[in-house]
DNA sequence: CGCTATCTTGAGATAAATCAAAAAATGTGG
DNA sequence: CCACATTTTTTGATTTATCTCAAGATAGCG
């Protein structure tokens, strides 16, 4: 929203063309994540084109024709979700840096959900044919490509379990955690309003200002509209985890 | 357990060495599906070798290492579960005829999943490295592959979804059409204890059984023990989808 | 035939939903 | 830059679905 009172949090005209997997912020994450420079620059000439998105703007909708694409978060972060036939979203995953975007359509005809930049990306688009072809005479490129697929598997399964049986408070724990996670840093920008949090984690909007107003109140968190941050980081995974509500720490000891 | 009791189910003997994808009954979920006699066989030839395993007895543990192997289920069921910290269960789900064990982990070092036959089952064991060779030379079998990952994909955020705002209600309904699908029959055969149905949809036993017998009083459903006859099939969609409880469906002809 | 698991059933507790309204933020156009 | 319309958030009061706890019934199993 504001973007404009911080002088370049992205550079206002870098040129897309010139950017290369080698001095992305993404490269550990991405498809190249472990590669060395020689490998990454083969990666980075899979790269068709990139694309740079404002916030709100949709990378694709749902039931959109795939063609064969995937995109790479080179910056950025996106809101994935489908829309129900009564007409509410349901949102299935926020992937930011380093992720693939388009993964759950591999193979498929269409877009099974929608994907909308919640803050200014950029975007690397791959044709997902090529990946596969590029793959068989580069094992690494092929390896890192399993990977990331069982990686996602992985998440959608963990969201599933997750979802199934916690309440409302180990919820907003793990959102937050999963939110701060890809920069390991204490302060997050929540990108969804109350209610499409709320939609995420099978609560209402009313729930999710409560919860966090309680999380603040026991200083785990500082609460500041959009902004939280992560005052006891420690406290935060035990509640993720399930941890019975403050004890003395002194049961570790025992 | 009491197989022996019914004669045949499974033929007692009949030799895994000779069995083959052309005759399977999964043909049309499996690897194979939509392929023509040839290409059967080749995937056919694929297949290292096949397993019996009974009731109960298990394919693989948690943290066990993979060493590239899926399985395809060419019949029976499974129950796949993670083992938390704490020590109980938390099914991630019930894979049955065609579907392909361990794509969770494909690409990884260890399973992050265990899995047990719930019903005595026959697996063709396959190599994920072999199949991605092959592959090369083979689009329709490539092709399948890539499906049968996303649909997996599509399978746990459905879930997700499913788990994170659903009633009961939504859940069992939504349960019990899930198991009955592979084969679309109308009695359906509840292969977990009631608190293990409630783990994996986030409720408890107690819950399980009240609204089995609520479906049961309404005459959707036959609930005798775990054996259930899915007595009126449109209304146990209407519910899993969340249309409101019974209504004349005087609504559909206006 | 008893032993143990699992299932059913009930009564009471509770977390979160719902409903509703006020307050704050955001956006719009003059 | 300010008044106004819209959206989002907060907060409260009440309701409800589901959990908890617990006891009795049933089925599976050696």
């Amino acid at each position: 929203m504001h973007q404009s009172r911080l002088p370049n949090v992205v550079p206002l005209r870098s040129d897309l063309r010139s950017m290369s997997c080698a001095d992305c912020e993404a490269r550990q994450t991405c498809l190249t994540a472990g590669m060395d420079d020689a490998d990454c620059a083969r990666v980075s000439r899979l790269v068709l084109q990139r694309h740079r998105l404002l916030r709100g703007h949709a990378l694709y909708q749902m039931n959109e024709p795939v063609r064969g694409r995937l995109y790479a978060i080179r910056s950025g972060q996106f809101k994935c979700f489908q829309l129900t036939p009564a007409g509410d979203q349901r949102i299935t995953g926020l992937p930011s840096r380093g992720a693939l975007l388009g993964l759950d359509a591999i193979g498929t005809e269409v877009h099974t959900s929608a994907a909308t930049a919640t803050t200014e990306s950029v975007l690397c688009e791959l044709s997902h044919p090529r990946l596969i072809e590029a793959g068989r005479d580069f094992p690494a490129l092929a390896r890192r490509m399993e990977r990331m697929l069982s990686k996602e598997l992985a998440r959608q399964q963990g969201l599933a379990l997750h979802l199934s049986r916690q309440t409302a408070e180990q919820k907003i724990a793990h959102f937050l955690l999963e939110l701060a996670w890809p920069d390991s840093t204490a302060s997050v920008t929540m990108p969804l309003t109350r209610r499409d949090t709320g939609d995420y984690l099978g609560l209402t909007d009313a729930t999710v200002t409560r919860q966090l107003l309680r999380l603040h109140r026991q200083c785990v968190l500082r609460v500041d509209r959009k902004h939280v941050r992560l005052v006891n980081r420690r406290r935060l995974e035990e509640l993720a985890a399930g941890n019975p509500p403050a004890q003395l720490s002194m049961d570790k000891l025992a």
